[in-house]
DNA sequence: ATGGTTGCGCTGCAA
């Protein structure tokens, strides 16, 4: 895949990864940030407490000049923004979001950064449809759009979102069928999203690949590229209109001790002068393509 | 083979 502008030329570099245990990942996520050098990374899965976060990344996080918001609640859930282009206003948890079992679980953080509105999200698994679990999910990703439509329009939106937004993001769309991340009531709930001028822009940039960001650790499914789509780049039209890249990085899910996903990496161009106005989008190439309910 | 792996944390549950 190529990797387009890098942080260090201008422009600036977003990225979004489910570690799946950022103390298990230290391995992988330190010289990822020195090879990928991302500006603004968006972490879920931590599963760790904000003071041991601090404790474990807080020294090798500043030493590569990163600020760091992170709301962990241990053992579970977990989500962070580390970012070296300012981390202003930062917004733990989501205003609305239902309780789960009683607990807010820590899903959400957000922060401006670059000027950009930038919310990390590990929106619920949902488990098995109709159950308590995916009903949560349901009325978590109503907060979330509530919370996006309340702030500015420079935003994006990337996480783990646990949804697959089509048939071709997943590995066999029969073997899904009735399974959570692909049931129509999810898909309206992205559509609903979406429809509030997001952009999904690793799909828009991508638009016929087979492009997978998840891949289940059991019975060698990465080696036979069985995967999902489901970790996703939300951008605002202003902010889509200045992707300069948008995919996935393979690389991170390969090797020894790997987390189950692999990071989405989105570059964008500086933000254009008044006058000249917005970054034309790419040609309409994507007419022909299938839109999502 | 109703399978497989990883993380958390110590017993099974979540993903």
């Amino acid at each position: 895949m190529p990797g387009g502008g890098t942080g260090d030329t201008g422009g600036m570099r977003i990225a979004t990864w489910n570690v799946n245990s950022v103390r298990q990942r230290m391995p992988r996520l330190l010289p990822w940030l020195e090879q990928r050098r991302p500006d603004v990374v968006c972490l879920q899965e931590t599963k760790l407490g904000d003071d041991a976060f601090a404790d474990l990344l807080g020294e090798e996080l500043a030493a590569r000049g990163y600020a760091v918001a992170a709301h962990g609640q241990g053992q579970w859930n977990g989500v962070a923004i580390l970012s070296r282009v300012g981390l202003d206003d930062v917004v733990t948890g989501l205003d609305g979001a239902p309780d789960w079992d009683g607990v807010a679980e820590a899903r959400a953080v957000a922060a401006t950064c670059g000027g950009v509105r930038v919310h990390s999200v590990y929106v619920p698994n949902g488990r098995e449809p109709d159950s308590a679990h995916y009903r949560y999910k349901l009325a978590w990703l109503e907060a979330l759009g509530a919370a996006v439509a309340a702030g500015p329009a420079d935003a994006i939106v990337l996480g783990d979102i646990n949804i697959a937004p089509a048939d071709e993001d997943v590995y066999d769309p029969g073997a899904f069928a009735g399974q959570t991340h692909v049931t129509a009531p999810e898909r309206a709930a992205l559509a609903a999203l979406l429809s509030l001028g997001l952009r999904d822009v690793v799909r828009e940039r991508w638009p016929t690949e087979r492009i997978f960001t998840y891949w289940d650790y059991r019975a060698g499914m990465f080696h036979q590229d069985l995967g999902m789509r489901i970790d996703l780049a939300l951008a605002s039209t202003p902010v889509a209109a200045r992707v300069a890249a948008a995919w996935v990085d393979r690389q991170a899910r390969k090797g020894s001790g790997p987390s189950d996903h692999a990071p989405v990496i989105v570059d964008m161009d500086d933000a254009p002068d008044g006058e000249i106005g917005p970054v034309v989008p790419p040609p309409s190439a994507r007419s022909g393509r299938p839109r999502r309910a």
